[in-house]
DNA sequence: ATATAATTGGT
DNA sequence: CCAATTATA
């Protein structure tokens, strides 16, 4: 019987996996993963993705009948070995769309193209393909609207769900003489300090978790998500990212459980709840897209007059920076949202967006620092995404948020958590504070203070930069990048 | 060509 | 009102 090698990568799931599904029709399948250690440092996966990542593999691991076959080294070595020894004429994966990961593919689809084995590579994480949706001019779009509207939605449909089952595994017995098999623990994903506790409540690491996720969003949250998704406090998101970030939920799947669900229901609210959700997706497409066509964004700035942008870089702005990762800014919803993010591997979309407008508008700290410590930090860390996210934020980006709009996090407070109750889940020590104040305890009489056993600097940090002084800067450290070329 | 919509905001 | 850029009518 033929022997098919699934080489499984960011698609860690049974289910409409086009990989697994393709060698199911071919064979045997002998099931891999490879923990490559030779990507470059910016895609080296950070704390929280290695949690996340363990744990996805035990589920798969379990899920394929413990027979999934895990290694660690360079693919480009380890693939072809693996051919070789268990006598693979297939090897099959989903594709990676990281511009390393595209390169690495590539030199490994040569190689086994000159020993004579077919190398099939799926879509297993978008909806559209980056190469596929361009402008009539033949170029990629810069802008996120028409990318969406005219690009992906004018095209055919995402691909359906595929079906997977019956996979037949091929003989344990093989043996590999010049690869040392290792278990998932080998591999020495779980932090060895203890900052990850939190993360077990909040996640569900597996397949069947994701469809929970899925399940629950879909029946409880889906249908006021426009308003719902804005509010920190309240479970209004769909919470998938970490889960399609490692595929063990894909994009179609995702899409058509919520299209389908809705088909034929009128009511205007909900459909425009469906709607709004899946331009979501549509913005996680365009993040790809983006770092498929312009490989720089994830290091460098989309728009080039950044490149001279005088972010600090001094003694204080390294403060400022520590201050901002570790919760201590004395913006209340900032530090609730670097909090969560440290304490559950997460954060809220909303939270995101403000924490890191203060960082790079206000502290005037380059982009890339947030970057690198969401990096670290998120479960759901994505190159695309994160790079997109970040430089959006920054003004910097594509289609980005222009850099004189920048969040008052005060207003955005008062906006989106009224009540505070976001931000006395993660700074307990302003829970005593009224309302009025929750969102700048600064402005607080010392009375009130007192009564809610406050005092600044000692229980809640003094906040370490005045909103309106710090706009101002950054209006005119923008307008001195604006006239140069 | 030129106008207009679109882009998770603040004063 | 402020203001930058892109895609398309």
């Amino acid at each position: 019987m033929t022997q098919a090698l699934v080489w499984f990568r960011q698609d860690l799931r049974i289910k409409d996996n086009p990989a697994l599904a393709n060698a199911n029709q071919i064979g045997n399948v002998l099931p891999v993963y490879i923990f490559d250690d030779t990507v470059p440092e910016e895609g080296s996966m950070g704390g929280a993705s290695r949690w996340f990542l363990h744990h996805a593999l035990e589920s798969l691991n379990k899920a394929l009948d413990n027979k999934l076959l895990i290694f660690k080294g360079d693919p480009k070595e380890i693939i072809p070995s693996l051919c070789k020894s268990a006598q693979c004429q297939h090897v099959f994966w989903n594709r990676m769309y990281e511009p390393w990961a595209i390169s690495r593919d590539s030199i490994i689809k040569t190689t086994l193209k000159s020993m004579d084995i077919n190398a099939t590579s799926s879509n297993g994480s978008l909806l559209w393909e980056p190469m596929s949706v361009l402008k009539k001019d033949g170029t990629p779009y810069k802008v996120y609207t028409p990318f969406y509207k005219n690009g992906c939605l004018k095209q055919a449909p995402p691909r359906y769900p595929v079906n997977t089952h019956h996979t037949k595994f091929a003989e344990s017995s093989v043996e590999f003489p010049d690869l040392a098999r290792l278990t998932i623990s080998d591999l020495q994903l779980l932090p060895k300090i203890k900052w990850d506790e939190k993360f077990y409540e909040m996640w569900d690491v597996s397949e069947n978790g994701a469809q929970d996720k899925l399940a629950h969003f879909i029946t409880s949250s889906i249908d006021n998500y426009d308003e719902q998704r804005n509010i920190p406090s309240v479970e209004g998101t769909s919470l998938l990212s970490p889960y399609l970030h490692f595929g063990l939920i894909s994009p179609n799947q995702t899409w058509y459980a919520v299209v389908d669900a809705f088909e034929g229901i009128d009511s205007a609210k909900e459909r425009k709840g469906v709607g709004v959700y899946l331009s979501e997706l549509g913005w996680r497409e365009f993040s790809y897209y983006l770092l498929f066509h312009f490989n720089h964004i994830q290091r460098e700035n989309f728009n080039s007059k950044f490149n001279i942008f005088p972010w600090k870089n001094d003694t204080q702005s390294k403060q400022d920076l520590t201050a901002w990762q570790t919760g201590n800014t004395g913006i209340p919803i900032v530090d609730a949202g670097m909090r969560e993010l440290y304490k559950t591997g997460y954060m809220h979309n909303r939270v995101r967006m403000i924490v890191g407008s203060f960082l790079v508008k206000n502290l005037l700290i380059d982009w890339r620092r947030g970057e690198r410590w969401f990096w670290d930090c998120l479960v759901d860390a994505d190159t695309a995404s994160n790079a997109a996210g970040w430089q959006w934020v920054a003004g910097s980006g594509a289609d980005a948020a222009p850099f004189f709009r920048i969040f008052n996090p005060i207003l955005q407070g008062e906006k989106f958590d009224k009540q505070g109750e976001y931000v006395k889940t993660y700074c307990p020590e302003l829970s005593n504070l009224p309302n009025k104040y929750i969102h700048k305890p600064w402005d607080a009489p010392p009375i009130i203070l007192a009564e809610a056993g406050i005092t600044l600097g000692e229980d809640y940090p003094h906040p370490i930069a005045d909103l309106s002084a710090t706009r101002k800067r950054a209006l005119d450290a923008y307008s001195s990048i604006k006239k140069a070329v």
